[in-house]
DNA sequence: ATGACTCCCAGTGGGAGA
């Protein structure tokens, strides 16, 4: 079984895309962040017709996430975080193939001094209590999606110039840190990986062919799925694609 | 270096992303 996550900064752009990157892989979970769809306008019919079933969850012209499910359909569908009263569509839930699998787009937080941040911080502590309850009840659970945070030193291209700054301040690993102490483990991190990986590159300044990134899109399973984690990688190829996203694929396989 | 690029909704610019 497969599961992967793209930010698609936009759906409507990057639709094409999508379906020939679901053709050449044909994963089992895609979950999408970025779609920047109302439900009404998403494509569902185009989906549909690449052989995968639609949840979708969206908005005008920010955020918006989905879930892509072939063969086993998704069921249980969660829409954001429970309890959390958000205006911002971020989180999709949903049970597929005996997994719990939690897409997400986690807030940028703009600069630590900013409102946004106090949000950032105020969803991940929201997020970190849904997950834990979700686990209690679905040992086998995946959360996956754009976190928004570089967890280490070794996922940002110049942590000299990033040190402090979104994505990588203390408090944002912390919380980073919060998710693996309630039972989850970073998948890509479970195997030797090429040093330099990221997930994420600027547009500005040819960021992408000068390898200047941060990997701030992440697979976290659970401890009863760690046996069962056979690879995870980041899939660049996508990124050399004319109009790319600035995001990559991240790709799990399971036993 | 208050930059760069891309997307969106707007409406001949500006916010947001990361």
């Amino acid at each position: 079984m497969r599961l992967a996550t793209w930010n698609v900064n936009s759906l409507a752009v990057r639709l094409p895309q999508v379906l020939d990157w679901l053709a050449a892989n044909p994963v089992d979970v895609l979950a999408l962040q970025e779609t920047k769809l109302v439900d009404e306008k998403f494509p569902q019919a185009e989906i549909e017709a690449a052989g995968y079933a639609v949840q979708r969850y969206g908005q005008k012209t920010y955020n918006g996430v989905a879930l892509l499910t072939r063969a086993a359909p998704a069921t249980e569908v969660v829409r954001n975080i429970p309890g959390f009263d958000d205006e911002q569509a971020r989180v999709l839930a949903a049970t597929c193939g005996g997994l719990r699998v939690i897409g997400a787009y986690f807030p940028n937080g703009q600069a630590p001094d900013s409102d946004k941040f106090a949000y950032k911080l105020r969803w991940l502590a929201a997020l970190r209590d849904w997950v834990q309850a979700e686990l209690a009840v679905h040992p086998a659970l995946v959360l996956m999606g754009d976190f928004n945070i570089a967890p280490e030193d070794r996922d940002v291209h110049d942590p000299v110039a990033w040190a402090g700054q979104i994505h990588c301040t203390p408090q944002e690993r912390a919380h980073f840190q919060g998710l693996i102490e309630a039972g989850l483990v970073d998948a890509f991190r479970l195997f030797e990986q090429p040093p330099r990986s990221w997930s994420w590159w600027d547009y500005r300044n040819l960021a992408f062919r000068r390898n200047q990134g941060l990997r701030i899109d992440h697979i976290l399973v659970s401890a009863a799925l760690r046996p069962r984690v056979r690879a995870c990688t980041i899939d660049k190829e996508p990124r050399r694609n004319e109009r790319p996203s600035d995001h990559a694929p991240v790709i799990v396989e399971l036993d």
